[in-house]
RNA sequence: GGUCGGGUGGCCGAGCGGCUAGGCAGAGGUCUGCAAAACCUCGUACAGCGGUUCAAAUCCGCUUCCGACCUCCA
């Protein structure tokens, strides 16, 4: 079943590559983490998910998987210059670490409900000043860094020309920065070019965190926590680096530019950019009120959604494109994928109660083979979710097929019975990360339920209408829906 | 303005030279005490105009819309 390459889209090749880890059997996969000063957004969402699921796959091929994601709690500057964190403490007149912790605790709440796994490790920025204090001191002994007034900025010129592919990744030449950088930027006037970038920057007085440096009581710049704590934890160079494509320029393209001038090689030998998460159309803002918060899609409580969502929903309606398309959030997707998502879940339970008698070699076998074996060779091209999707869909209708009747059980094997069973386990559970939302509440709901479609069942072979039809109806209201098939009832949550 | 990515049936969304994607909605049918569910069949789509090719949604060119990035952003 893992047989078959893997093959992923490298950002920095722009063309798909088979995936070879630098030692057999391990992979370092490091992913940018979110800001901490705000509730996260649903689109961060969607990368993290995106991650989670190539994590559960390559774990999944038996990579033993290092997984890291940072969060970032300091040196991200708005366009006044002043830390995100430090705002949002003025703001909410708490402790730069507690607007830090609060909204770190949030997102690892939403987290998971999204049902993603914890990175292996989860460093902060704030806990690693020292390493970025000492990459700083590395890349200006390489002679590609310069101090002004307490800051020290990155020397795009000087690297451009020493490697001469500063901008590789993003597709963007240094000429052209050159005139296309705006003017407002925080101490313009202290670089050589306007290309150049703070990593180290001197605080001024009434900046809440700063840190003793050979060059002044000031903070790191953004893009360095990633470089220091990615080669902290990773080693210089390692497998995978990802993020949302909006990261690309500047802070990937940056971040690459720090560690090739700190140590002289490229980090990562995989880049992975997930696309954007629109919302009817267009990218998500709050500015424009083209926004919904993980808990309003829950709650139902936002003007763009018509009723609330399962989170497992939202999960499964993410996994319906792929990576890197962007993906448009609407009510009607939003709907569709819940009604797809049930479908495919019940199929799930269904097969369970199938049963064969005939040993190999029955008719259906080959065909849910190849239905089984493709969806794993679509998995390991690009990780493309949604033809699995597909994939598993055609299997639904086998399953929904014999469970009726339509089809023979003679048709298929019990050997080939037990793949079907196991493949839609693995996947549904093991790699998409999806669970049952149905089960969460199950306690003495199947007996009693078990009870009342035998009671209703013999209300219907007296022929009591009346009562059968009082028993349908009135769990209808309850949210419950009875399914007369041919082997006797069965029940599920509408 | 620069860089990049797109426009696929009512909606979402794969495919990216020849082979049914799939889901949802809709129509007809089978089953059923009725209904629901399930299953079967159906619509027959690739922005427009040219070009390359035996063959193009898929390659090339032009036109036209849309989006992202270029400034903090997953």
């Amino acid at each position: 079943m893992k047989s078959g390459e893997l093959i992923i889209y490298n950002s920095l090749s722009r063309q798909k590559e088979i995936f070879t880890p630098i030692h057999e059997g391990h992979v370092g996969m490091y992913v940018c983490g979110p800001t901490v000063y705000n509730d996260v957004h649903l689109g961060n969402c969607r990368t993290f998910i995106s991650f989670d699921i190539i994590y559960r796959y390559l774990t999944y091929n038996g990579y033993k998987v290092r997984y890291v994601r940072n969060i970032t709690d300091v040196g991200h500057l708005l366009d006044d210059g002043e830390d995100r964190m430090s705002k949002g403490a003025r703001l909410d007149n708490l402790e730069p670490m507690e607007v830090a912790q609060k909204y770190t605790n949030g997102f690892h709440d939403i987290m998971r409900v999204f049902n993603t796994l914890s990175p292996s490790i989860e460093p902060r920025a704030t806990g690693h000043i020292l390493e970025q204090i000492e990459m700083v001191s590395e890349i200006l002994n390489n002679g590609l860094a310069y101090e002004k007034n307490g800051s020290v900025y990155f020397d795009t010129l000087k690297y451009a020309e020493k490697t001469g592919d500063y901008g590789k990744l993003s597709g963007r030449v240094i000429e052209e920065l050159l005139s296309e950088t705006r003017d407002n930027l925080k101490n313009q006037d202290e670089k050589n070019h306007p290309s150049d970038f703070a990593i180290w920057m001197k605080a001024s007085d009434e900046h809440i965190m700063k840190w003793n440096s050979p060059w002044s009581v000031g903070f790191p710049g953004w893009h360095l926590e990633c470089s220091a704590m990615s080669t902290k934890y990773l080693g210089k160079k390692f497998d995978i680096h990802g993020g949302g494509n909006d990261l690309k320029f500047p802070h990937h393209e940056n971040e690459i530019a720090q560690n090739v001038g700190a140590c002289n090689c490229q980090p990562a030998n995989y880049w992975l950019h997930t696309n954007m998460l629109l919302m009817n159309g267009k990218k998500m803002s709050k500015s424009d009120g083209n926004t919904i918060s993980p808990q309003e899609l829950f709650t139902g409580a936002s003007e763009h959604v018509s009723k609330g969502y399962h989170p497992m929903v939202v999960r499964f309606f993410m996994l319906q494109s792929h990576y890197r398309s962007t993906n448009d959030l609407t009510d009607d997707g939003l709907q569709a994928a819940e009604k797809g998502f049930k479908r495919i879940m019940e199929a799930y339970k269904s097969v369970h109660s199938l049963h064969s008698d005939i040993g190999n070699n029955a008719p259906l076998d080959q065909k849910i083979d190849e239905i089984i074996q493709g969806a794993f060779d679509d998995m390991n091209d690009d990780f493309n979710t949604p033809r699995v999707l597909a994939r598993l869909f055609e299997l639904v209708t086998i399953i929904n097929s014999l469970k009726e009747g339509q089809m023979k059980m003679s048709e298929v094997s019990i050997e080939t019975l037990e793949k079907i069973k196991s493949t839609l386990y693995t996947i549904l559970f093991e790699i998409f990360g999806l669970m049952d939302e149905s089960e969460t509440n199950a306690g003495p709901v199947d007996g009693l339920m078990q009870l009342i479609i035998e009671l209703r069942q013999l209300a219907r072979t007296n022929k009591d209408w009346p009562t059968s039809d009082k028993i349908r109806d009135s769990l209808s209201d309850l949210n419950i829906q009875i399914k007369d098939g041919k082997e006797g009832s069965s029940w599920s949550y509408k």
